[in-house]
DNA sequence: AATTTTGTTCGTAGTTTTACGAACAAAAAC
DNA sequence: GTTTTTGTTCGTAAAACTACGAACAAAATT
């Protein structure tokens, strides 16, 4: 008899991965870290998909809670969640044990 | 006109979150990091699944080169794939900015 | 008032994922 | 030589994912 759950810190960082887990959506959070502009417009000239799915893969990673975007007529801001990005790196270095400092310039 | 693809990398750290994109696999995960036994058995027990799918867990993650398992008859040892591991850590350690130390353990 | 720009939503099709029980395979134990 | 143990594979069903063009909405521009 199996009884044994799934811990609410694995269900969420599942969570997170699985928002991650599509090229598209690396190569937007990418585009996304290093703050450059963020309009739609731009994200979608960066990926070689349709607009139609280049704003399904933002709204997955929006529930994800990994981005968030506001409304800047008649544009829209696609900007990172940096509350919940903090709270991803946390759980992935964690996961990871705590990734060891291994490089020389880690703690600069 | 879109050309844009996307880089190696975000294909390689899209394939290794999407393996970790489902709780069941985060548990596998955790469960064998922490290096505690890792037959098949044992990972079975631990998840509230039917041991079919947690096989086709594993096999997704051997697939994706988290985990390696070998047999020792009558069972099936399981690992963490050690060298994709620390590939997997410094692939999310950079997508994450290097995790900015601000632990006060981080380096030590 | 039409048109253009900017994105989202709809409808749809094909693929993949997730889950399970049942069947199977291989070696060990009886 | 059966039976048991240990996992994998098969077949299947339901759900979710990925992708696209077309239709749509809202505001700005002409």
């Amino acid at each position: 008899m199996k009884i044994k759950q799934y811990t609410a810190e694995q269900e969420q960082i599942a969570r997170f991965a699985k928002a991650m887990g599509h090229p598209a959506r690396m190569a937007i959070l990418s585009f996304l870290a290093k703050q450059e502009s963020c309009f739609f417009g731009d994200i979608n000239e960066e990926l070689p998909i349709a607009k139609a799915t280049v704003s399904q893969h933002l709204k997955e990673l929006k529930e994800a809670g990994l981005i968030q975007g506001e409304i800047e007529t008649p544009k829209v801001r696609y900007c990172i969640n940096q509350e919940n990005w903090e709270l991803a790196r946390k759980l992935f270095a964690a996961f990871f044990g705590n990734f060891k400092c291994t490089e020389v310039s880690c703690c600069e």
